[in-house]
RNA sequence: GCCCGGAUAGCUCAGUCGGUAGAGCAGAGGACUGAAAAUCCUCGUGUCGGCGGUUCAAUUCCGUCUCCGGGCA
């Protein structure tokens, strides 16, 4: 029998993880080399074209080598978010699947991977005016006005989220105004329990003082090769430092440097502080994932490899 | 050499009219269902520079030494 993957019933994805600058992008485009496999960038700032040096997006080089979807798939002032992702995602995997072409996700945004693999809430997305308006309700009233609102609607919702936790609550409340319906009811009712691909995932283990020393280098040669550069020409094109991608870490401060608001070596310093913190945060998603298989790279790489071409062979690893 | 300040958490410093101490920053842990590189929560024991003295008790007062500022020679 052939080892068309096309009978199978559910796609086979490889689920490259780990913390920013981990060198889980140089790894799984390996991976994906060896298989002969696309790689499909789960990334909430690689999707924006134009910022390349700032978010590692991969190089034209390695674009070559291996086809990558999910770059560059919207503009810098367009809206994108985890439901987009999972849509375009999951199209482009049922896309390469019909070709019987394998896939290697490699994951940057875990609430990406999240989503793709086990779901999320059908609720339509928010107009952009009721974000607005209920901004302004913040600004004038404060976040406890909101915050109390949310408590009279959905006192369930309201205990789980905290009072000065305003994305969520401005969240909460416009998925009863769009739905009708208490948010928590409907997370109740979705519990993550989708199951649509049969998936390996994959954890890049590092030690943290190894990470915070290739943040640092990788941060010092964004700058070499031409961040402010970059940034500048986002600027030059029209778009605003306020836009989302603009206030993302790196972008930010470049922006407060182009303004005057910091000295360079400030801007850099910050640059590294706030990818140090990010590579935290993520750690702490990652951590308790009891899904994901971690690995000391390049020690076990032949453990890796192993892993990889034995799950596309096999079917189930289990 | 003399005079005046300092020396307390990884850093910058506050404070204790004598009863062994607390802020900011840094750091750590955590939450996360269409903003997620976002948003939010929690966490502070350190020979209070060394050695003596006074005292029931010294990080606090006194002496002395060391180091760091500044000034005068």
């Amino acid at each position: 029998m052939s080892p068309s993957l096309v009978g199978e019933e559910k796609p086979k994805l490889i689920v490259v993880l780990g913390p920013t600058a981990s060198g889980k992008s140089e790894i799984g485009v390996h991976i994906a080399e060896s298989l002969g496999a696309d790689v499909i960038s789960a990334d909430s700032l690689q999707v924006y074209k134009y910022l390349s040096i700032g978010t590692a997006k991969p190089t034209l080089q390695e674009q070559e080598s291996v086809a990558h979807h999910l770059l560059d798939v919207v503009d810098p002032d367009e809206e994108f978010n985890a439901g987009l992702f999972r849509r375009l995602a999951s199209s482009k995997i049922a896309e390469l699947h019909k070709r019987d072409k394998k896939v290697v996700i490699i994951g940057g945004t875990y609430l990406y991977i999240k989503v793709l693999l086990s779901g999320l809430i059908e609720v339509v997305p928010s107009p952009k005016n009721l974000r607005d308006e209920l901004k302004k309700l913040r600004s004038i009233f404060g976040t406890s006005y909101l915050y109390g609102r949310l408590e009279a609607i959905d006192p369930e919702a309201a205990l789980k989220i905290h009072f000065n936790d305003y994305v969520r609550i401005e969240r909460a409340l416009e998925v009863n105004y769009l739905t009708g319906r208490k948010i928590s009811e409907i997370h109740s009712l979705h519990d993550f329990g989708e199951n649509s691909y049969d998936y390996v995932k994959v954890g890049i283990s590092i030690d943290r003082g190894s990470l915070m020393n290739r943040i640092s280098l990788r941060v010092d040669s964004m700058m070499e090769q031409g961040f402010v550069e970059e940034v500048k020409r986002l600027r030059r094109m029209g778009y605003s430092p306020q836009l989302k991608p603009m206030r993302s870490i790196g972008y930010k401060e470049i922006n407060s440097y182009i303004d005057g608001e910091v000295s360079l070596d400030e801007a850099v310093e910050l640059i590294k502080l706030n990818t140090k913190r990010l590579a935290k945060r993520q750690m702490t998603w990652l951590r308790k994932d009891n899904e994901i298989r971690w690995f000391d790279v390049p020690r076990e790489n032949d453990k890796l490899a192993d892993l990889t071409t034995g799950f596309f062979r096999r079917g189930n690893i289990g």
